[in-house]
DNA sequence: TAAGATAAGAGGGACAT
DNA sequence: ATGTCAGTCTTATCTTA
């Protein structure tokens, strides 16, 4: 889940303590807190493609995924006759599982169009992880949700780079990795409608149970960026805690209700935080803060703590 | 200068037509 | 399929303390 990244230094504190969430890919420093969400390390072991096309170099790939590869590293034709290479019959289940690599095989060759388009999309998404810190975990399933969107003829008459960065945000989501889908129209460089519109249809059609985004864990996100204490970081929890049990949280933007909780948190303590740094941070306008700040005081069980 | 108020507009979900 | 409605969020501008 967690592990040790070595040779990196904090940016903030320098000490040599940052880890790694392997299911989010977040960075953040042991010590101080500090989240490194711009720029994933190169950390992880060198992987060498395993198709090497007419003698090329083996070339350095994105991510330790079969999946990332257009053809799933499968680039050879498999000879359709059951005989092994002394001519004798195969064994029954050695025949299954040549039966159903030629299943991948076929697939990976007989659609042209689309194993074009998949080229591409994979290339996208490789762009894209370099922009926005992306776990493989991450990569792995945008992916297949992206193979699940081409099989279904999704991507028909819509854009490539949508559609992946549609397939993207919806493995966040999955992941309950905190990215917006600002952030990821940012790094796709599309239009976030175009692709909330494409994750909606993804999210109709491939059937996908997402988890409700907890605002509790933009909080660290936010608070990182504006470098707030622990102390006020807990008590915008137990803000959020209360609110979400009278009911003031439901349909609203996870970003904004942690962003008002933590102003009230720091309304208590230190005092120099503006609505619009953090506005600014959380990536939504002071008037959104406001209002959820209105929505907050109404609750009853709610006191402002002095 | 920070915070509050107000208004106009966009986009999408629910529902009825 | 299309239109309406309530609700949310954003942008912009003005006022208040």
């Amino acid at each position: 889940m967690v592990t040790l990244t070595k040779d990196s230094n904090c940016l903030r504190c320098g000490k040599n303590s940052l880890l790694t969430d392997d299911v989010t890919g977040e960075q953040f420093c042991s010590k101080c807190g500090y989240v490194v969400s711009e720029k994933i390390n190169e950390s992880g072991p060198e992987w060498r493609s395993f198709q090497t096309e007419s003698g090329v170099n083996p070339a350095r790939t994105g991510a330790p995924s079969s999946l990332l590869m257009h053809d799933m590293g499968l680039s050879t034709v498999i000879n359709p006759i059951n005989k092994d290479a002394t001519g004798k019959p195969l064994s029954s289940s050695m025949k299954s599982t040549i039966e159903r690599l030629r299943t991948w095989d076929s697939r990976s060759q007989s659609h042209e169009p689309e194993d074009r388009n998949l080229r591409q999309a994979l290339n996208e998404l490789t762009r894209m992880k370099d922009k926005i810190a992306l776990s493989s975990n991450v990569l792995e399933k945008a992916s297949y949700l992206y193979r699940k969107a081409l099989e279904k003829k999704l991507v028909r008459g819509r854009s490539i780079s949508a559609m992946i960065a549609a397939s993207v945000y919806a493995a966040c989501r999955d992941t309950e990795t905190p990215r917006t889908l600002r952030d990821v129209a940012d790094a796709a460089n599309v239009k976030r409608k175009d692709i909330a519109r494409c994750y909606r249809l993804l999210h109709y059609e491939l059937q996908l149970k997402m988890p409700v985004v907890n605002p509790i864990q933009c909080i660290s996100r936010i608070s990182s960026k504006l470098e707030l204490s622990e102390k006020i970081k807990r008590h915008a929890i137990e803000v959020l805690q209360i609110a979400r049990d009278n009911k003031e949280s439901s349909g609203k933007d996870p970003m904004g209700l942690a962003a008002t909780a933590l102003y009230i948190a720091c309304l208590k303590y230190e005092g120099n935080i503006t609505q619009r740094d953090l506005a600014e941070a959380a990536g939504v306008t002071e008037v959104t803060i406001r209002n959820r700040f209105k929505g907050f005081k109404k609750q009853p069980s709610f006191k402002l703590k002095s």
